[in-house]
DNA sequence: AATGAATGAGCTTTCATTCAT
DNA sequence: TATGAATGAAAGCTCATTCAT
């Protein structure tokens, strides 16, 4: 048992690396420019031993997106649950969510916002497809809970919840990958928390008016 | 004489007909996905043919950014350049020429961002991704000047306005990249026309509170 | 028109010239054996070029194929055609003309019989599967014709004249295929030649006795 | 000792197994197309032990291989030893045997056949190529040993009696992998029984006629 | 000027085989 | 002895690019 316990971990421990560097390599060369080749090298394997891993390129690429999915949906989770808060508190904490995952790993998010704003879904199968949109589906959901209470308990104006949760995060992208389109320039992570967390708010009040 | 001239006139028609449909191709498959045969294809002409108007794939992809973000400073120099405007007024039509542009051709404008929201300008050569940066932050100034006016006769809280062009950039990259992404979710024109205007003044004003 | 009558003569050349190497190739490797680039380099092409005429490896070998399955019917059409002469007569031709077939190349009947008796079909397009159980089926309808004609005027016991047909297929199979596994033993033509004659006419008889 | 005993025969029903599964495998997809892995699953061990009782692919196909035409050659000896009986009635029952070995098992002579009828040899070692071509000649020499006897007793009428073995080998050939070639048709295990006896014997008269 | 045809380089994927455990 | 894991080598196929006509 001793050894069929360390070789599970061990081959987790390598999935694990694997989806590190195809994150990496994702994330700078897109889906189409990111080569298997390239993955595998920075992963330390032969190309040969990602298809113990994974089927295929693009199973590769859903489960990735899968796993980044839900650590964000895990974070927002945190935020929407916790009780006793006023939403526009809860607004300012989802901010801040946001911006932790970024911190914590800017590439999760570029990954997932170059997914949701391009093609590549459309090569995959049916089924990771509906994965991956259900998991993106739940996380608008849970940030569309927040603006529901706070406009339950009047303090935001009424409007659908949805299309504000939508707002957030067609803004959130559009800063985040602004902020990517830059690199190199010294991007000041302070701008990023400040103007996210001023954005979110002003929006979710100010659009209704 | 006469007859080099409608030469003339024939190749350059012809050069835009490539574009139009590199335009076409580029913005629904993205840089690598796009095959040069599919746009000649597209185009009416031969593969080879595209070689006579581009030295190569990623020139055509340049030269397509270039005359797509010329279109759009274009637009932008009109409002900035319009005089006895009060700032608040300068900003709602800078909203209009915005989406004046999407609604012209959407293409033009998810070309564009998705160019700045990915990686494709690492393959460019160094002069011509000096021009594409050039020109986009030309739209930015353009934007920054708005903003400064505004701050400057006190309708705006003093901020940099350079931050709140690449803000106002930032939401608008997100709005019209969210709408891409449910393609097939028979987007709301509308709902683009609204939010994108709202947001961009109450941006402008809360910003800076 | 005279460039693009050369151009097309020169295109069915080279779709000649690699129907011809594949035929080659496939008939001493086999299917699964046979490598494009083996193809190729027999053909004197590079192998990107094979995909200009046909669209993968199983439409060429399909393609190869029906091109067999053709003469080898046009053949069969001969015989069975040819008015005023008594069935056992048309029997002994079908030998001939069986033979004649192999003596003109041996590869072609190699080839066609192999895949009849083989897993390969299970691979091609179900479009292009049935244009060659089609083909095929047409060749035993001709034989089979030439049986149904001998057994209502007498020559032949009555018995099904497909399954004869079937039968001789099988016996003449059975033959060429032996002969093939006995390469590089200086196989006797006339040998060949000589049993199929007397099997394909006894069996005829003799099956229904 | 008792130890070392139950050793052996355990090997040698795991190599008994893997044949097994090899023989399966390999009569549904063929040399090339069948993996060791598809083997090994069906063995239900892994691909690594393969080669701890085959030193490669084409020995275990060798092997096989061997292993079979050994069971058809011991069938063919009971008939040819068969003493007291009449060479008619032994070619008889030289169609019963082989009939009886393909009930036994379709899949040998399906292999046994393929692998006669097609490249697959030229793979193999020169000695292992050798040992299975001296076996298919000594089932040769076996049916021709019966011919021989019926000339000699003037049963049927002088011929070289290894041509009628091979043409009996060539027919039977034919027969099965015609039957084969129609798989998923229902096909009549009476119809193959009645044809081959008929036409073998048939052949046996028919050809010194 | 325009193109049909060709190809080199490179990609994803498979698989027989090896080896540390 | 048995195997899980790894991989080198090769296969089918694609595509940006070239070139003779």
């Amino acid at each position: 048992m001793g050894v069929a316990e360390r070789r599970a971990r061990e081959k987790e421990l390598r999935r694990e690396t694997i989806l590190d560097a195809a994150k990496d390599v994702f994330s700078r060369k897109g889906y189409q420019g990111a080569t298997m080749e390239e993955i595998a090298a920075l992963a330390e394997v032969s190309p040969a031993t990602l298809y113990l891993y994974f089927s295929n390129k693009s199973e590769l690429y859903a489960s990735l997106n899968i796993k980044m999915l839900a650590f964000l949906c895990r974070r927002l989770e945190q935020v929407a649950g916790q009780k006793g808060l006023e939403p526009p508190e809860k607004v300012r904490r989802l901010a801040h969510a946001m911006h932790d995952v970024y911190t914590f790993d800017p590439l999760i998010l570029t990954n997932v916002l170059h997914m949701q704003a391009s093609q590549e879904l459309t090569e995959l199968s049916p089924e990771l497809k509906e994965q991956i949109n259900s998991m993106a589906a739940q996380g608008l959901r849970l940030m569309a809970g927040i603006f529901q209470q706070g406009i339950e308990q009047g303090h935001f104006k009424p409007h659908h919840p949805v299309a504000l949760a939508d707002l957030v995060w067609a803004v959130f992208s559009g800063l985040v990958l602004w902020e990517e389109s830059k690199r190199g320039f010294a991007p000041d992570k302070d701008y990023l928390q400040t103007t996210l967390e001023l954005a979110i708010e002003t929006m979710a009040r100010g659009i209704s008016n």
